[in-house]
RNA sequence: GGAGAGAUGGCUGAGUGGUCGAAAGCGCUCCCCUGCUAAGGGAGUAAGGGUGAUUAAGCCCUUCGAGGGUUCGAAUCCCUCUCUCUCCGCCA
């Protein structure tokens, strides 16, 4: 959630923001509505004053003896006014729940860095590590690699469950497994993140936290049995509601954790896209950082952190590049993105396979999140940041298809091997998965 | 799933219809005393919002898990829900 108090007194200047974005907000008819509520709120305030100031009269009359007179007369006022009050009351609930819900639908603010575009196609690019491999040979896809190293199988996770699952054996779904632990190890052991486990349904309050509610309910993925809760669609919604409800003392900051989840999204409205493989799945793991600090710190942490989304990539040997969201590509709960982007000979072009966000005090707002220097100082909003470090599925497709050779071998990267008993290549296997 | 207990300020914990936004303690802030690895004394210390001159004082409203209700008046009484704890059952 924006700052209300901006968005009331600079309304103008709020509104030039968004449609940075692209994002239309009517100044003129939001004002009236805000004058409505103001005046409104002030006049319910005076009469709920007249009542409480009444009713202590009462409580005065009694307990002085009673005056019939006095007390008939006091109750017949307060009649008078608690009616008014009810009328004005439901009146300002009316627009006061109005105004709530549609705050809730404002994206965040756009960082003064930021610049100017409309789509993706107007992000900038930042750097580009590593260069795309010298394969020699026309590159397979990860899905005919896949299909070669016998473990990757789309048409039983169809049946088992329906279009764009994937059911991954042997070889694969240790790689797979050997990725996220490596991951993990490396944030917590190199980077100083404390790994969390959290759960993968949560309830609309840490949706609505993190911003993927009211607004994105099509995306998610909600269930039968309680109507509240959803499959996560990111760890960044039960990561980052761990910050919700508190007061941090400053010194307990940077709070920097890191988790790996399955993610579940229903990718309504991406019905054309990367309908084949695993580049776009229902089910994908993911492992992903959350950082919560100052606000004087958290554009500092937004390079940290997609530092440490690099480093994975670097460790890794994956060509890659970073890209600046524009305005216009910008999420809805993000000031600042980065994307990073790898190589994927298979497809010829560089693919998002981590997106780092500094939501600054967006999301702090909706989850109540704050921190202060001193118990005595007044508390501040703390600012939220994630990014995933990597998305676990798209980065076996990369070390697929960049690490491929011309029989089909796949080199694992030195740092990998560990992770499966020392072995240094996945070779192609004859017969059915 | 069954039975019971509970949810109060940063924390612990009093408070069962009328200056209770809330005793006390802890913690924290400032001051004083003392003087050396500690202790004592005093004062202050919830949040959000409205009004005010958009950042003062002051005044006012709301908030004691959430939502309804009773009442002139609710932290206190009634109903529903959520969560926590204890016991039993079941279970990975």
């Amino acid at each position: 959630m924006i700052d209300i108090k901006l968005l009331r007194n600079e309304t103008g200047q709020v509104a030039a923001n968004l449609a940075r974005r692209g994002f239309v907000l009517d100044a003129d008819s939001y004002g009236k509505e805000e004058e409505r509520r103001k005046a409104l709120q002030v006049r319910l305030e005076d009469l709920r004053r007249q009542r409480n100031e009444g009713s202590r009269a009462v409580g005065r009359i009694k307990s002085g003896g009673v005056d019939p007179a006095a007390l008939a007369s006091e109750m017949e006022r307060l009649a008078v006014i608690d009616h008014e009050l009810e009328e004005t009351e439901g009146a300002f609930r009316t627009i006061e729940a109005s105004l709530e819900a549609f705050h809730l639908t404002l994206p965040n603010l756009v960082d003064a860095s930021i610049p100017d575009g409309r789509d993706a196609s107007q992000n900038v690019e930042v750097r580009r590590v590593g260069d795309p491999p010298q394969l020699g040979f026309t590159p397979h896809d990860h899905v005919a690699i896949g299909e070669a190293l016998c473990g990757m199988d789309f048409s039983e996770a169809a049946r088992i469950t329906g279009a764009r699952f994937v059911v991954l054996k042997g070889d694969l779904a240790r790689l797979q497994r050997a990725l996220i632990n490596f991951m993990m190890d490396v944030h917590v052991a190199e980077h100083g993140y404390e790994e969390v486990y959290v759960p993968h349904l949560v309830n609309r309050a840490s949706l609505t936290g993190t911003g993927q509610l009211p607004k994105f309910e099509s995306d998610l993925f909600g269930i039968a049995k309680i109507t509240d809760w959803y499959l996560i669609p990111t760890a960044e919604v039960p990561v980052t509601n761990l910050a919700r409800d508190r007061v941090f003392l400053n010194t307990e900051l940077p709070k920097r954790w890191v988790a790996h989840t399955p993610c579940y999204r229903s990718e309504a409205g991406s019905y054309g896209k990367d309908l084949k493989g695993m580049i776009r799945q229902h089910q994908f793991e993911k492992v992903e950082l959350v950082t919560v600090t100052t606000p004087d710190h958290s554009m500092e942490a937004l390079e940290t952190l997609t530092a440490h989304a690099e480093a994975i990539l670097n460790k890794l040997e994956l060509p890659y590049r970073v890209m600046l969201l524009c305005a216009g590509d910008l999420g809805f709960a993000s000031a600042k993105t980065y994307d990073l982007e790898v190589w994927l000979p298979g497809q010829n072009q560089y693919r998002e396979i981590s997106s780092c966000s500094n939501c600054k005090d967006f999301q702090a707002r909706r989850l109540q999140a704050r921190s202060r220097a001193r118990m005595s100082d007044k508390p501040e909003w703390v600012h939220t940041l994630n990014g995933s470090a990597l998305a676990v599925g798209r980065t076996l497709v990369a070390l697929l298809e960049n690490r491929q050779d011309e029989g089909g071998r796949i080199s694992i990267p030195e740092p990998l091997r560990p992770y499966l008993g020392g072995r240094s290549h996945l070779e192609p296997r004859r017969g059915g998965g």
